[in-house]
RNA sequence: GCCGAGAUGGCCCAGCCCGGUAAGGCGCGAGCCUGGAAAGCUCGUGGGGGAAACCCCUCGGGAGUUCGAAUCUCCCUCUCGGCGCCA
């Protein structure tokens, strides 16, 4: 939720950001008419109270005619609050509305650009190996090892699910604890949430209601299934206020991740798009000031965990118009997977700036008698498993149809070298 | 699921029965005082509108009654006890 206050007084600016963005002015001119007759009203409605806070002071003090006179006068006062404060009501509705569809305002070092064609490559790391034999794509080999069940999954679930099985599912969970690990010695501290969310913790973050239709809801309840953890993480600190010694805050977290992936049909062999994966996640809370410094920083916690595991890949700066509508800045991180020969994207970094705060309602305070304000967020994936998980099979994959283990993981396998 | 008790500003807590501008304390800040400090005293300490003066709102959320609601009525959420069920 962008500032009301920059809506008002720079409608310019963020007209700009709109068009940049992709995004059409709809709902800002919807905005700006909404709260111009909000403003007037409200303004009507206060002169009305004022008034009606005078005179009821005075009542009890009356007698007689004056009083009845005075209270007869009073209801029609009333009256027209009432009428007034359900046009107020309406037109906060629409102004909620439309802020809440409104995106984040770009940092200006995001290049302006309308879709994944205009990422900029800010880097490519790792050795892209050189095979002397056809790599096999990543069911292949999970499949022929029997490591990877996709009848299975659909057969308890639906399409879209897959079961790990044996060395497959010994392998995720080296995985997971290899990257908490790490980010620990980085300085996260772990937490372990619920895997399902109401409804005030994925408006706090931004989820809905743009990406409403992508996630799991459980009517009955009203609740949602976890799309990634970013939301039961960020919202931990919903509607608190920080002292200054609280901030900075890092989380690590590993939660499974549920997303229906309505409409998408493409890509759907294998497990690089599924309906259910595992991932583990970093979240930040930190002052503004210099919360882009700490975006680098973060994207280095996660290229850390590509570089452990000596993995090939590449940085993406997102575009304005490929960003996620909540991003203030993003870095995609790509790795390169050379059986399907293309990058998968494992881990999105991105900062907020006071979007989602503002949103959940997490502030701080910069020092004890001052006003509290809110606090950026950043987060970012510290790896999506099962891309990763394609990605160590098809790189690592030998001729004889075994897969070699990734160093850094070995000691999560009781030194197992080798799957097959 | 049932019964009971609660939710009040950054924190603690009074007010509710019996409707009339949200009391007090802590913390923090500014001022006074002091050689300096402590103590003491005064003021400030949530959100919105406005260029400002200033005004309005805010007692878990929502509806209602009333000239007027923290206070009365109804619905909902959450927390804490007790009972039940349960891996």
């Amino acid at each position: 939720m962008l500032d009301i206050s920059i809506i008002r007084q720079e409608p310019e600016k963020v007209r700009g950001m709109l068009r940049d963005r992709c995004y059409t002015d709809d709902v800002l001119n919807e905005f700006i008419r909404a709260d111009s007759e909000w403003r007037r009203l409200t303004d009507r409605g206060n002169v009305l109270r004022k008034e009606r806070n005078a005179v009821s002071q005075t009542i009890p003090s009356l007698k007689g005619a004056e009083k009845t006179k005075k209270i007869e006068e009073m209801r029609l006062v009333s009256d027209e609050i009432k009428d007034i404060d359900t046009k107020l009501a309406e037109l906060d509705a629409i102004r909620e509305g439309c802020v809440l569809e409104i995106p984040n305002i770009p940092h200006h070092s995001v290049p302006v650009g309308k879709d994944a064609n205009d990422n900029v490559i800010v880097g490519e790391r790792g050795k892209v190996r050189k095979f002397d034999f056809r790599p096999k794509e990543h069911f292949e080999i999970g499949e022929a090892l029997d490591i990877i069940d996709f009848e299975r999954g659909t057969k308890v679930a639906g399409s879209g699910f897959y079961v790990l099985k044996g060395d497959g599912a010994r392998l995720e969970r080296a995985l997971i604890n290899y990257m908490l690990d790490i980010h620990h010695d980085q300085g996260y501290k772990e937490v372990f949430t619920p895997a399902v969310i109401n409804r005030s913790a994925v408006i706090g973050t931004g989820q809905y209601p743009k990406l409403k239709d992508d996630m799991y809801w459980l009517e009955r309840d009203d609740l949602w299934l976890n799309p990634t953890a970013e939301v039961p993480v960020t919202n931990l600190h919903q509607d608190e206020i920080f002292d200054k010694n609280d901030l900075p805050i890092s989380y690590v977290a590993y939660l499974p991740s549920f997303r229906r992936e309505a409409g998408k049909h493409s890509d759907t062999r294998g497990i690089a798009r599924v309906h259910q994966f595992n991932k583990v996640e970093m979240v930040r809370f930190v002052r503004p000031e210099n919360s882009f410094d700490v975006l680098e920083e973060l994207r280095e916690n996660a290229e850390d965990i590509i570089r452990g595991l000596e993995l090939p890949y590449r940085i993406l700066l997102l575009c304005t118009g490929d960003m996620s509508f909540h991003a203030a800045k993003c870095y995609d991180l790509e790795l390169y997977a050379p059986g399907r020969d293309n990058w998968l994207e494992v881990s999105s970094c991105s900062c907020f700036t006071d979007f989602q705060a503002r949103r959940a309602r997490i502030k701080f305070r910069p020092e004890p008698h001052l006003k509290s304000e809110f606090v950026h967020t950043l987060n970012g994936s510290g790896l999506a498993l099962p891309r990763t998980m394609v990605a160590i099979l098809e790189n690592y994959q030998n001729e004889d149809g075994t897969v070699t283990i990734p160093k850094v993981l070995r000691p999560y396998m009781k030194g197992q070298k080798i799957i097959g």
